[in-house]
DNA sequence: ATGACTGCAAACTCTTTGCACAACA
DNA sequence: TGTTGTGCAAAGAGTTTGCAGTCAT
């Protein structure tokens, strides 16, 4: 694991700091998440990982996906059709499901309102973060959907 | 199934207007999902629709509840911690889901921006329900957390 | 040296599918 | 009467668990 790159340098950090192990399998996957275009699966990730170090397996990366939601660096995003996938965008921003295809998108500059937090906290509840998903066809679904 | 109430007479009157038959199983989970407190998994709709329909089964469920949505009288809502919910209420509302219990509660007077389903339009995409869920410690989990 | 982490295999949960029977229209 | 819908059983996908060996510290 040389060329430590800044991306690394926080994650070993973090990992320094609550006394847990610096390995290689984070390091690669926590790359994996932050390089590749966002919103993997797991699957996903451990194929992409596979590419570095071969013999990866699948409990790791989920294990691995869960230690590095705790620690901050990666979110999980839930969208109801069963899919779910990790995104390495800390910044509140929305995503739009597509129906059909189920795929997955960025909706930039969307953040969820502050009042809903607000009123989140209202009710005795602790809020720390707020998950915005649209649901609908992508523009190409919408398009093929016309023509039916 | 007598005692047809004004909520049947929508289920039955969406059914017919496409074709679709009236059975009692249909009859029966949707009000499960109605009138019982909301956000139930499918597990527990079968378990309420099976104290008045013995022998209902779980694939029946499930169908029903797709249906269901299709008509537009039910929302699932995903969490993103596995958990599958499905709400009777079709206003738009956010939830709020506890990282510890998993308890999922409605959050009121909580649309999603009207801004949000603009700006995914301008993306050729086509929204058709925006679902906001904010994650955090429910009341009685960060009165615990507070005490360790 | 020692204890945490990984890999393998298997188990587990939730959901869907195939097919024969039943029942709505 | 003709299909559509249901129930049963089994399959399927995704995720988690147990355990032995390995590796970071």
């Amino acid at each position: 694991m040389a060329a430590t790159s800044q991306i690394d340098q926080q994650l070993v950090a973090e990992l320094r700091e609550r006394g847990l192990r610096v390995t290689p399998q984070r390091i690669v996957i926590h790359r994996a998440l932050c390089s590749q275009s966002r919103h993997m699966t797991a699957e996903q990730v451990l194929a992409s990982v596979s590419d570095v170090l071969p013999g990866t397996s699948l409990p790791t990366v989920y294990a691995t996906l869960e230690l590095l939601e705790g620690l901050g660096l990666v979110r999980r995003v839930g969208t109801g059709n069963g899919a779910v996938v990790f995104d390495s965008r800390i910044e509140p921003h929305a995503h739009t499901v597509c129906r059909r295809c189920g795929a997955i998108a960025d909706l930039e500059g969307t953040a969820a309102p502050d009042d809903v937090l607000n009123r989140a906290g209202a009710t005795g509840f602790v809020p720390d973060h707020a998950q915005l998903v649209v649901w609908g066809l992508c523009a190409a679904c919408a398009a093929t959907a016309v023509r039916s």
